[in-house]
DNA sequence: GCGACAG
DNA sequence: ATCTTGTCGC
């Protein structure tokens, strides 16, 4: 057992007070290895939500198949729920769980793909970001639903997108990624400007409304077995 | 005081 | 997130 980077258990005063500290850390330039490897996390619960389960897919980027994209590892942790859903302090609940997750694979991947918003929060720090400075890599928050922020309505073609902004700020981008369905809210995690963000959704998109990364990560994470 | 509110 | 049938639209 290796002893915890910093307390994760906190009352919301003081979590949000740590995210305050914390934020200035995030950043939103690129600074990116040759990716070779993505991965998707994603958090489920069991047990009526008193289990916490945490899955990691890890995938290559192929160099002929037309997606590029094979699955080479997955991994999954279980703990006890630390702590209830509380918007804006999300980080708290999963980043802890996908940590333990990520200690079990074999293979560092370059760029992560994470399940909720990057720095597209009220005090830009989600839980893209806050994985992202843990696990010192590069981050990609992808989220099915908005959390802050104003944006107009994208185009209907899949890669159509507009600007997610709040105040003076652009902190992220409303993505259609697949014609006629609601659009994901992609925002920077850590390490990656929103262009390249934006660049590495719409590149692992499938036939689906969510990125492979994720949308493999949703399954393990929700799968019954 | 009244909504809004990732998963 | 999670619990779940029918139903609206292409």
């Amino acid at each position: 057992m290796s002893p915890p980077l910093h307390d994760w258990d906190l009352a919301p005063p003081e979590a949000i007070a740590l995210q305050t500290r914390l934020a200035p850390r995030v950043e939103r330039e690129d600074r990116l290895a040759p990716v070779r490897h993505i991965a998707g996390v994603d958090i489920g619960f069991e047990q009526d939500g008193e289990v916490t389960r945490a899955a990691v897919v890890v995938l290559a980027l192929g160099e002929k198949a037309v997606p590029g994209l094979e699955v080479v590892e997955e991994a999954v942790h279980r703990e006890p729920t630390r702590m209830p859903y509380i918007p804006g302090l999300l980080s708290f609940r999963e980043v802890p769980a996908a940590l333990a997750a990520f200690e079990k694979l074999a293979v560092r991947p370059e760029l992560v793909m994470v399940d909720g918003q990057g720095i597209a929060h009220p005090r830009r720090l989600g839980v893209a970001s806050h994985l992202g400075l843990w696990l010192d890599l590069p981050t990609i928050g992808v989220a099915k639903s908005r959390l802050c922020g104003c944006h107009a309505e994208p185009g209907p073609e899949r890669g159509d997108w507009a600007p997610l902004v709040d105040g003076d700020e652009t902190i992220g981008a409303v993505l259609r990624s697949r014609r006629g369905v609601k659009p994901v809210f992609v925002s920077p995690g850590h390490r990656v400007s929103l262009a390249t963000a934006l660049d590495w959704v719409v590149r692992c998109l499938g036939c689906t409304k969510l990125p492979e990364p994720t949308r493999l990560a949703d399954r393990l994470a929700s799968r019954s077995f």
